[in-house]
DNA sequence: CCGGATATCTTGTCAACGGCAAGATATGCT
DNA sequence: AGCATATCTTGCCGTTGACAAGATATCCGG
């Protein structure tokens, strides 16, 4: 359906896609022309009209490529901590996809290919929050543990993504990642980021 | 300079920074239209270009509006946590500012004013952090503190205005920021939210 | 090998927008 | 009263997103 290769242009859609990328990755989604990613595949103006309807169309296919890249990279951690790091690692990486995603005034969120992107992402999260042993003064369970973990990952990554964060933080995101998401679950992760078991009453034998 | 009020208009530039919040409350910064925003304030179509210059003009205004109440808001919390929780209030409340705010590819990020604002509001939240009893296994200190915070509370802002947590966070983001917060800083703040006296090593006597 | 059916892309058009220039009008100051 | 200035208007141009209609290449059945 997609990557078949073989019209006109080849893979006019793919390409689209992977110039959208570029540009909005040079001067942000506000400033994304679709008559320019038609001049940057080599096609006329309304070209991309075809294949994404509109501009938010085209946003959609985005966010959905997005979501699916996210998942895909979240399951390379080998641990929560790891799989923290990745979140960071993506956004900073594939900024472009990253700021659309979470920008829903920008594209058809409520489509039914991106809900169901976004569902296989967050299920990612939330397995590798699962085995984290309860912490002190949890009041919202596991469920409060993935909230805070998805907050803190995507607050870090924002901020440094928008160049809001201090110059000390220095200049690798997942060296300065790893640091924040240690502080949020202190000594419940050894040094390698796995999930300690619990101290207080281990009730669970490993 | 500018409330002066007894012009032609009385008060454009204000009315032109309310018309844009309001506008992008209701459909984001990337389809704020200075047209439109001159239509909702009775003006000609170039009036705005007058004040403002261009809209990225106006954008950088907003965003100094947005960081100096940002600054007031946060001034409000007695307590970090409280300080937090005024931070996501703030988020939600004065949306677009915020959304403004942390785009720098929609305004001019570097202009003098901004970033004057910007260190004000920064260093609100820097001293409130300062008060904290540095924490188990705590690698950065208090600038890693800070950090940490300022993710959390940012990320779940964010996250909250773009609509992607889950139903079961519930409609009230106030009281799932404190969940989230109390989270991270564990027993490091009692039921108030005030920092407690470090347990560890009490070298330096309040 | 051919010829329609279909997917893909082009050309042409229109309203809206941002930005600029030049002019008009009101305000403040002396 | 009269001039300088701030404020706003009118007019224009190039660009954009969206739509309509036409052109062209690919596919598939015969």
């Amino acid at each position: 359906m997609t990557g078949a290769r073989g019209y006109h242009h080849g893979d006019l859609r793919r390409a689209l896609l992977a110039a959208a990328a570029v540009a909005i990755e040079e001067s942000g989604p506000a400033a994304l022309s679709l008559r320019d990613l038609a001049r940057r595949a080599g096609v006329s103006h309304a070209a991309p009209a075809h294949h994404f309807g509109d501009k938010s169309g085209l946003l959609t296919a985005l966010a959905v490529e997005g979501f699916d890249l996210l998942a895909a990279a979240l399951r390379t951690g080998d641990s929560l901590l790891e799989m923290g790091v990745a979140y960071v690692d993506f956004a900073v990486r594939r900024r472009a996809h990253f700021e659309v995603m979470y920008r829903p005034d920008l594209y058809r969120a409520d489509a039914p290919e991106v809900v169901a992107a976004r569902k296989r992402s967050r299920a990612v999260l939330r397995s590798a929050v699962a085995d984290l042993p309860p912490g002190p003064g949890a009041v919202g369970g596991a469920a409060g543990d993935a909230l805070a973990a998805w907050s803190i990952v995507h607050g870090f990554a924002t901020l440094w993504n928008a160049g809001a964060l201090p110059d000390e933080t220095g200049d690798d995101p997942r060296e300065a990642a790893r640091v924040v998401i240690r502080r949020l679950f202190g000594a419940r992760v050894d040094a390698q980021g796995r999930a300690v078991p619990p101290a207080r009453s281990p009730r669970t034998p490993a």
